[in-house]
RNA sequence: GCCGAUGUGGCGAAAUGGCAGACGCAAGGGACUUAAAAUCCCUCGAGGGCAACCUCAUGUCGGUUCGAGUCCGACCAUCGGCACCA
């Protein structure tokens, strides 16, 4: 068989009859697989596009074959960084490339022979794509969800942009692994602590991995706390620390502000305000890096103020300090250096009081710094509690006073979504002299990203640089003003995809309710795990404000998610062109055709692992599909042969097996052991046609069943015997074959023989029996009574189909 | 430092607490062939024994259990995430 003209062959039919046009009128019925979708890169599909869309199609036309009305789009996520660096590097424009490597790679996605439906393609970049992720942005803006404000951000040095918490990995941008810095700016924010809580809570419902939810889990970060209120010695003046350790208050000896923390320069005594501005300009030209780096260090600077203990009233110092961060909390912290690492390595340093305020409950392990709950001494009238006893109290007392309250405190930040970058979606923001922050009106949508414009990258938005563009009447009372020139973030445009891909023509809307309703959530989500606390958790934000907003009625976006892992270059290491370890598909594909290539990935690695590349098994997964079809061909041949073999049932059995644990692992992803019950099978029709006399018609209806199963792995070849076999076009519209469960059971079944739990022999039984009949049969075994020689039997342990264990 | 995952033949990997290594790759032997390819058959965790068989083996050490790769505890190694979050 040449396998790559039959993916031609067929292929080209099977778009040409549209055959996985999605039923738009039997939505009950709907099955939304999506995977992730793609950056159009200008380079080939590699491996890792196979594994991620060739994999998933396994599943969506498994789903298809169990009658479901599968939803399967794809599209393009082509905002964004690459393609404008590269128009810097060569000169050609990102929204030429873009298109460009669209089309490019749009005919890859079709040859691969994947079961997209293509009707509902987008592209983020496209006016009637990006007119309704500003259509979003207002209406956060109109909610307040979507704000501005002035505040230190992560600033990447050579992509000359601000970028997201979630975007800093280890001090480093995620993209380009630039070092970091800290600024403040004045930049767009989405806000999405508003739906910490719920974010985190929605966790518990989701079919997701563990570890998936967990490291959300972590991203968001929840802490209960007390937020408690210190007033400044001789003044008015007060400010806020947050602690989840109210009950080591009595150990307070001083509080630190952080370096940006507002009462700073004001609090700040003559004596020391040098020391304190330089301070302050030090912290302020630390890098992330520096920061991390000099961890252990504890630095600080006295502002000369003293506040006011508020559990004892006892006068304390006031320092700044870098270690207290200002974006966490109140940007203020109570100094405990008897029960706070940091704190303590800190009083040392800078000589500050050290009082213990727990102890442990068995009086050892009483070196400080102690940061275990413990009992409360030194502590007044709260002495002798438990520190979690202790930690509620202290604080309800001093809310008494109003001087401190329970909070609960999330580590998560507000999305940052502003970028000084050409190749966004603007931001559809107008700022009037006279009305402020104006909203584009809807009708003025969208907000088009001029093409010429000046994008090499200096750190100013690109768009400030055109005038046509900066320069607008204000839409309120025409006063000339000025156009926001940054851009939204491209994780804006991937945060709501999935539901545009079901109307994905609307002009009217961006999605029409009752539909979207009917459609979502996405029941199976495939893409990699490097998303989980980025494009999943704002995608999971959007929904939510949506839900609010009164756009939609569901909660989650994603009721399901498989991550696949990642394969490797053969050296182990990341495929990259720095490692040279690159390995093309197309070698592949075009010497065994696409099904081939995708049963070797199907079965040469666990589809949730990876791992690395190598190719040893190709060959040997082409020799088994020409062995398929040898074994296919032959059985056709014999179709009318009346016979009978003692395999007869054998037969049955590894067709009612592979259809039972195949269909099962078509649904867990678990494609290396579908593959591996499908080998078996054809193993068993091979030894069955070297039977003499068989029944050639269960031998042809075998093969019937199986080609059904093996479909969703490898559509063209199973369509092209289909064909062969004379049956009627298509395979890809018939149904998953059911089996009998009276086949799963063979006649006779071998029990092992464990004597004391060590095996000892074998005997044949059979299947049929119960627990107490086996038991009596294995006693009653010649070969058994020979092993036992008389021992006394204590006792008998029968597990069906498996083992017997005699305890003597 | 904290959180999590993983650790099984020469290799990729299988195993609802129940015969460890399914299914393959590689390797070796054989059949067919003038020969090669293709195909088919056999062997294939380690050690011991003429043998039927025996002993040891799922990172290490303990534990629970009639029975542990699987459950529990401690440790080691690798990978991933977070990291001054008060």
């Amino acid at each position: 068989m040449n396998y790559t003209e039959i993916d031609k062959k067929w292929n080209t039919r099977w778009q040409a009859d549209a055959l996985y046009k999605f039923d738009k009128t039997k939505i009950e019925n709907k099955h939304y697989v999506l995977e992730m979708f793609s950056y159009p890169s200008g380079a080939k599909l590699h491996v890792g596009h196979w594994y991620n869309y060739g994999m998933a199609d396994i599943y969506a036309r498994y789903m298809r074959a169990q009658g479901k009305n599968v939803f399967h789009p794809m599209g393009f996520d082509a905002f964004g960084l690459p393609a404008e660096n590269y128009a810097i590097k060569t000169g050609v424009h990102p929204a030429d490339s873009t298109h460009k490597n669209i089309s490019i790679m749009e005919q890859q996605l079709r040859d691969m022979g994947a079961s997209f439906d293509w009707d509902y393609e987008l592209a983020t970049c496209n006016p009637d794509y990006y007119k309704w992720t500003q259509w979003m942005f207002i209406q956060l803006f109109k909610h307040g969800l979507a704000y501005r404000k002035n505040a230190p951000v992560n600033w990447c040095t050579s992509c000359n942009t601000v970028l997201a918490n979630e975007q800093v990995i280890d001090g480093h941008c995620e993209r380009c692994g630039s070092e970091v810095l800290k600024k403040n700016l004045t930049q767009w924010f989405f806000k999405t602590t508003a739906y910490a809580q719920e974010l985190l809570d929605g966790l518990d419902k989701l079919d997701w991995p563990e570890k998936t939810k967990l490291m959300q889990k972590n991203w968001i970060g929840k802490s209960n706390g007390a937020e408690l209120v210190f007033k400044l010695y001789n003044s008015d003046e007060s400010f806020s620390v947050f602690t989840t350790r109210a009950d080591t208050l009595f150990g307070c000896s001083y509080a630190v502000l952080a370096p940006e923390h507002p009462l700073v320069n004001k609090i700040t005594t003559p004596q020391q305000r040098q020391a304190v501005e330089d301070y302050k300009l030090q912290a302020s030209k630390t890098t992330e890096i520096e920061r991390l780096s000099t961890a252990k260090e504890k630095t600080g600077v006295f502002t000369g103020a003293y506040a006011i203990n508020p559990i004892n009233g006892k006068k304390v110092q006031v320092w700044v300090g870098d270690y207290v961060l200002a974006t966490y909390g109140t940007g203020a912290i109570m100094g405990v250096p008897s029960h706070d690492e940091r704190d303590y390595i800190f009083a040392h340093k800078h000589n500050l009081d050290i009082v213990r305020v727990i102890k442990s409950a068995d009086d050892s392990a009483d070196e400080l710094p102690y940061t275990e709950y413990g009992i409360m001494v030194n502590s007044g009238k709260f002495n002798g509690m438990t520190s979690e006893e202790g930690a509620i109290n202290v604080a309800k007392e001093l809310e008494k006073q109003g001087l401190g309250k329970l909070v609960t405190n999330y580590r998560l930040r507000d999305w940052l979504v502003s970028r000084q970058r050409y190749w966004g979606a603007p931001i559809p923001i107008v700022y009037c002299p006279h009305c402020g922050m104006v909203p584009v009106p809807e009708k003025d949508l969208p907000v088009l990203l001029p093409y010429d414009v000046e994008f090499t990258p200096d750190g100013a938005s690109p768009l400030a640089k055109h005038p046509e563009f900066s320069n607008v009447t204000c839409p309120i009372c025409g006063a000339p003003s000025k156009r926001e020139c940054d851009t939204l973030d491209t994780f804006v445009c991937s945060s709501w995809y999935f539901l545009r891909y079901p109307d994905n023509k609307n002009e009217d809307m961006p999605f029409d309710k009752q539909l979207i309703d009917r459609m979502l959530p996405v029941d199976k989500y495939v893409g990699g795990p490097e998303h989980a606390c980025t494009h999943l958790m704002y995608s999971r934000f959007f929904v939510k404000a949506l839900r609010d907003m009164g756009y939609l009625d569901f909660d989650e976006p994603f009721k399901s998610l498989v991550h696949q892992g990642v394969i490797l270059g053969p050296d182990g290491n990341r495929m990259s062109k720095s490692h040279g370890n690159v390995i093309s598909p197309d070698t592949y594909v075009s010497q065994y055709g696409s099904d081939i290539f995708r049963s070797y990935i199907a079965f040469a690695f666990k589809y949730i692992e990876g791992g690395p590349w190598k190719d040893e098994g190709v060959k040997a997964i082409a020799r088994w599909y020409d062995k398929v079809e040898r074994v296919v061909i032959d059985a056709y041949s014999t179709r009318n042969q009346q016979g009978n073999s003692p395999m007869d049932k054998e037969l049955k059995y590894y067709l009612a097996n592979t259809i039972k644990c195949v269909g099962q692992d078509y649904q867990d992803f678990s494609y290396n052991t579908a593959v591996a019950r499908m080998m078996e099978l054809v193993n068993t029709m091979a030894k069955y046609q070297a039977q003499a006399n068989y029944d050639g018609k269960l031998l042809f209806n075998t093969v019937l069943d199986f080609l059904r199963v093996l479909t969703p792995l490898a559509p063209h070849i199973c369509e092209e015997l289909w064909e062969q076999l004379g049956q009627e076009y298509s395979i890809c519209n018939q149904r998953f074959p059911s089996y009998n469960d009276r086949d799963l059971v063979m006649d006779t079944v071998e029990l092992a023989v464990q004597i004391n739990s060590k095996i000892k022999c074998r005997i044949n039984v059979d299947s049929n029996l119960s627990v107490k009949e086996i038991e009596t049969e294995c006693l009653k075994d010649a070969q058994v009574i020979q092993l036992l020689d008389g021992m006394n039997v204590k006792k008998v342990i029968v597990i069906p189909n498996r083992l017997i264990n005699i305890i003597v």
